[in-house]
Parts: structure tokens; C-alpha cells; sequence
DNA sequence: TGCTATACGTACCAAAAGGAGAGTGTCAAC
DNA sequence: GTTGACACTCTCCTTTTGGTACGTATAGCA
């Protein structure tokens, strides 16, 4: 066994000061985090909080590039963390609306800081990044 | 084809407003975001920014679960994206140090939203996760 | 009698992620 | 002479992810 590191923890007590200090904390919000910072959700969460309700083909249009199976596994994940509401409109061509729970936009907000620091960053990265892939390229030679 | 909805877009375009609304920027955004937010990646960044400067076993002790594999791949992706620094000093049994850039810092900042988000909400959402769980198992009865 | 639209569900399959465990190089300590 | 520390690297293998394509129900329309 090499795998997982002996299990020294205790880190990240300093992050919420007066909140619990709770043992299973860290775990829990790391699976949430984990769970909640995939591409597709991500995106999903911010065109509703731009777009506000919004139904299924429409809502596929406006997150370029994401498939129909893709779309409806995110949604239902949304819908059973509590992000989003499904209305179903029990009419002929079945007509169905999404829209962002308070929980649902609170968290938006809260990734606002990350989508407004990668905007601004961006180029910082790539240059980075070329720079890595340069002396990489170097060493190999 | 049914994959990959049409490319009707423009979505997004309030959220920096002042910012360029340049056609690419969201697609290389969303790509950065994508790379950053999995769920080692966050951690190492979480643990690196409260320890400081930190050697590999370490940071492995204190990312919980990783493995060595992941953890190399995972750090030499920060390295590439410029938010770590990788130092080695060549002694005998070598001694690499793994420090925040502060592109990284920076990050870790606009991450702390996130986090303290996720703390406050936990149990929002895993009651959430009970009531929808139980309405499904009760729908297929 | 087809045809279309909507919001999926499902079967199949390829690619990627990621864990387990062993190997590597070097030097110092026992 | 062998053991151990450190920071990996490599191979093998399983699991997960996600794309494609097709199926489905219903009713209004031509």
C-alpha cells in the first residue's frame, strides 16, 4: 500500500474560524465541492442565473456543446442537491422548466469570485503555461 | 446528430461587463475552470495555502487519500498552469519544495467564497439529497 | 395516415481517470 | 553489505465518464 498517505490531517481548521471544526467536515465539503465543480454544472448554474427559468432544449442551446444525456444527468444531479425546481407542464408536446433555487443562486454567487479571477488571469495562465511547455521541450532535447 | 445542441450563444455577456466580450473568451474560461476545479487540485490548493511552502510526502500526508500518481500529476499541472513552484534542492535524498505562486494565492482567494459556501450549505443540501431520494423511491413504488 | 415537436431513457462503446504495486537512483547510517 | 529515505516513474488493471444513436409517448396538423 503506497496509496493515501497516512491519514495526519486536521488541515483547513483555520479556514472557518467560529465554524464546527467538525471531523467530517472537510470530507463532506470536498465531495460537495467535487461534485459541484464539474464543467457542465458549472455552466449550467450560470446561464440559469443570467437567464433565470428556462426549459430543456433551450437551456441545451445555451450550454454549447454539452449532449442531451449529459444535459439531463446534470439537471437531475442539480435537482437532487437542491440548485434547481423541474416544473413539468402536464401538456402535449411535454413542456418542462428549470429555474434556480436560493440555494441554487447563492452558490452562483459565491463562484462568481472564481469565473471573475479567471477572466482576469487567463493570459497569465497560458503564458505560463508556454513557458512550462518551452522549458520542458528544452530538457527533452 | 443530436449531440451538441445548436450554437445560438452569447450567453455570459453581463457577467464581466466592462471586460471584452471576446467570442472565445467563455470557451477558454470554461476550460480553465474545468482543469482547476477537480477535486485534487482544489485540495492541494486549500492545504498550500494555509501550510506555506510544503515538501511531496508532506503534502501527500495532508491531501487525504491521494495517491502518488495523482498527486505528481496534479502538482505538475499546477506547475504548468503557473500557480505553484516547484524548487529542488539537490541533496542526497532529494528535497523538492512545492510553494503558492501568487497567481495561486490568488486563486485560493477567489475559492474561499466557494468554501465557505459549502460549509454553510452542507446540510442544506444533504437534506435536499434525503427528500428528493425518498420521492424517487417513492415514485417507483 | 404519416409527420413533427419535446424531453427524455437506454444500450453500446471508446476514451480517460485513477488506484495498486513495483522499480529507480543516490548516499548516509547501521 | 544492506537498509532506508525521498521523490518520483512505470506498468497493469478496473472504474468512470461521456458520446452516438435509437426508442418512446402524445396530440395537433396536413
Amino acid at each position: 500500500m503506497q496509496t493515501a498517505f497516512s491519514p495526519a490531517d486536521a488541515s483547513l481548521q483555520a479556514h472557518i474560524a467560529a465554524e464546527a471544526i467538525d471531523p467530517r467536515v472537510e470530507a463532506l465539503v470536498t465531495e460537495l465541492i467535487g461534485r459541484i465543480a464539474d464543467k457542465w454544472t458549472m455552466v449550467v448554474l450560470d446561464v440559469l442565473a443570467e437567464h433565470g427559468e428556462m426549459r430543456f432544449t433551450r437551456l441545451g442551446e445555451l450550454v454549447e456543446g454539452v449532449s442531451q444525456k449529459m444535459l439531463t444527468k446534470t439537471l437531475r444531479q442539480m435537482e437532487r442537491d437542491g440548485l434547481v425546481t423541474r416544473t413539468v407542464h402536464p401538456v402535449v408536446p411535454p413542456r418542462v422548466e428549470y429555474k434556480l433555487t436560493e440555494l441554487g443562486l447563492g452558490l452562483s454567487e459565491a463562484f462568481c469570485g472564481v469565473w471573475i479571477w479567471a477572466a482576469q488571469h487567463r493570459e497569465q495562465v497560458e503564458h505560463a503555461r508556454q513557458t512550462f511547455d518551452q522549458r520542458v521541450a528544452e530538457q527533452q532535447k
